[in-house]
DNA sequence: AATAGCACTCTCGTTTCGAGAGTGCTAACT
DNA sequence: AGTTAGCACTCTCGAAACGAGAGTGCTATT
């Protein structure tokens, strides 16, 4: 359907870019004064007509102006994705903010939220980078007290997991350590599957625990992304679209219980690749909480070895012409983190 | 200044929880037909006009009804203090949640935040315990990837704080494990102060870590609580009084940048023993943006040994009736569980 | 001391109204 | 044929007007 003739193009985006700034319906008349298009209103009364025909535009009542519908900001976005790139000052802005904080994959989560909740003025979103096939690296057990013990276990790539497991009676730290120490000689580099295939042990608490680590390692393979980062929700609350509570209540809702956020998230897993983006629009007939949003998300990392998604959920309205971009960059920034911190290996 | 007649105590308590049910100013017909007082509605006028001479009652503008003023709210705090209890049934449902998760500090703090939440709808706050005075248990080295290596580090209590360290060239697992299990030897019980002043060791490699561990126990000494587990952010938005948007970012904002909470959880951990709650009623004119909220504190743990605070943020027209005895039940709850984590020891 | 009565004040929801902005359509213009 | 001017019409929005309702303070009475 892609009908639009090249004036049609121009007129669309530029309804889009002022409605976006305004947050305000926009008129021919409008359109005719402010920006430099040398046509008479009337003219662009039709082809503005047309659009609304094609189902780019809408009005809210007869006698508006026009609003783009998510047809329109759906067009809008695959225009300016190829196109819109980060000022160089601000790139080097953020790369240092990166290179400056500790190797700690946590302060990078909290700093990336961060950077992309600044800068385009939404909710971040920013999930840790998770090994898609883990593979067993260390374990470490620590007597906490009585039967009760803490489990550490660490994946080639760094992913670290711990957990606290109450063990049938006490066991000595002595005890503990031998334990750890066997099973870190026969694990070491092996996938969970392997794992799992191993014969029994005759030591009964090797194999408590080796059931145990591979429970474990199922578990974080299983969870696409577990603590979800966030930064900006206050953010929600400027936007004119969010004044009467009830529609910010409920995007608000999204981040206390993360399910739909998940599901969200491992959605793009499977559509999107690293390096590209994703934007989703008005919840896509799928997300009713979502239905005056967008989110631009993209997936970074190493393919096959350790993935995250991060993104920017605004209202549907947002700017996207800083978002895409920004969130394009932080994460090539993160996959090169990642990058780095799994070379060595 | 008590200089309060028994009849208007009553009268004020009984407005005050008139105007938190329904949010709106209340007159003195509305009393007098609504509540059984045997009184004509002029005579509670004038009692009316004493309690706003006394500054307890206001009026938002002439011949509207009173409102309570903070010191009305301290007053109507005061008097439900001592008395209000959560009712059993309520009592054995949130006990049993605790006793059915997992012995996991994060599950307990997760848990507590969400019950408080739910019961209250105001917003929860939770800090995980956290020893005043750290001793050391244990320490584990794992080398992730070349140069960088996971610290992980165990308190007396049960506290475990991990942290990526940059050697300044690769060292190798077992060597690393050894360099653990000598400075395990060493260190077991000792608080920090102790264990800085043992003299310098002869191993280069143990002498850069034991600087670590004690920088990294300081480190947790200092943070007077690191997390924040909240939940019920949305509940925020559901109050009338926050229905301009404007009123309601700056209260989600203290929640973005912990900083002013952290600020106030501090206050607490000085002027409240665990046990005692403590109600701060419109920001008590040290906090700007709590200007129009309340805040029920509470602080659990074993003083000495483990400490955390918990508890609920509204409106200044929150429930107190539901909020005290849910925010002292859980504080005993938790209380009861670091006693039993630490009893082992 | 408590109350009935009264005059007065102030808010709030409704209604009315006109200005303003925008539209669609038709007829004229290039 | 595409563009533009003109016009009648629609709809929103803010201001002004208004009356109902609720509440108050004060005074006189019980």
């Amino acid at each position: 359907m892609p009908e639009l003739t090249e004036r049609q193009k121009t007129l669309l985006l530029l309804i889009i870019r002022d409605y976006i700034e305004s947050a305000q319906p926009v008129g021919s008349k409008r359109l005719a004064e402010h920006y430099h298009i040398y046509l008479s209103s009337a003219t662009i009364r039709n082809e503005m007509a047309a659009l609304t025909e094609m189902g780019y535009l809408r009005q809210p009542h007869t006698s508006a102006g026009r609003v783009p519908t998510e047809e329109g900001y759906r067009y809008f976005v695959s225009q300016m994705m190829n196109q819109a790139e980060l000022p160089a000052s601000v790139q080097q802005t953020i790369a240092h903010q990166f290179h400056q904080s500790k190797p700690d994959v946590d302060q990078w989560m909290t700093l990336a939220a961060s950077i992309l909740a600044h800068q385009s003025q939404g909710v971040s979103v920013v999930t840790a980078p998770h090994a898609d096939k883990a593979k067993y690296k260390h374990v470490e057990l620590i007597s906490t007290q009585g039967r009760q013990i803490l489990m550490v276990q660490v994946m080639v790539g760094g992913e670290v997991s711990q957990q606290i497991l109450t063990l049938a009676e006490p066991v000595s730290q002595e005890r503990l350590s031998q334990t750890a120490s066997r099973l870190n000689g026969l694990l070491t580099g092996l996938a969970v599957d392997a794992i799992a295939a191993l014969p029994a042990r005759s030591d009964a608490l090797d194999q408590d625990i080796l059931t145990l680590i591979v429970q474990d390692m199922r578990r974080m393979v299983d969870r696409a992304s577990g603590e979800i980062y966030t930064d900006g929700l206050s953010n929600v609350l400027s936007e004119p679209e969010f004044a009467e509570s009830d529609e910010a209540r409920r995007a608000l809702k999204l981040f206390e219980k993360g399910s739909t956020l998940q599901d969200l998230l491992a959605r793009t897993t499977i559509n999107s690749n690293v390096g590209g983006l994703q934007v989703l629009i008005g919840g896509e007939g799928e997300w009713e909480e979502l239905r005056q949003c967008s989110i631009v998300l993209a997936r970074y990392g190493v393919p096959g070895l350790a993935t995250g998604t991060l993104g920017v959920l605004g209202p549907m309205r947002m700017s996207y012409a800083r978002t895409i971009p920004t969130v394009r960059f932080v994460a090539g920034l993160l996959s090169d983190l990642v990058n780095d911190t799994i070379a060595g290996e």
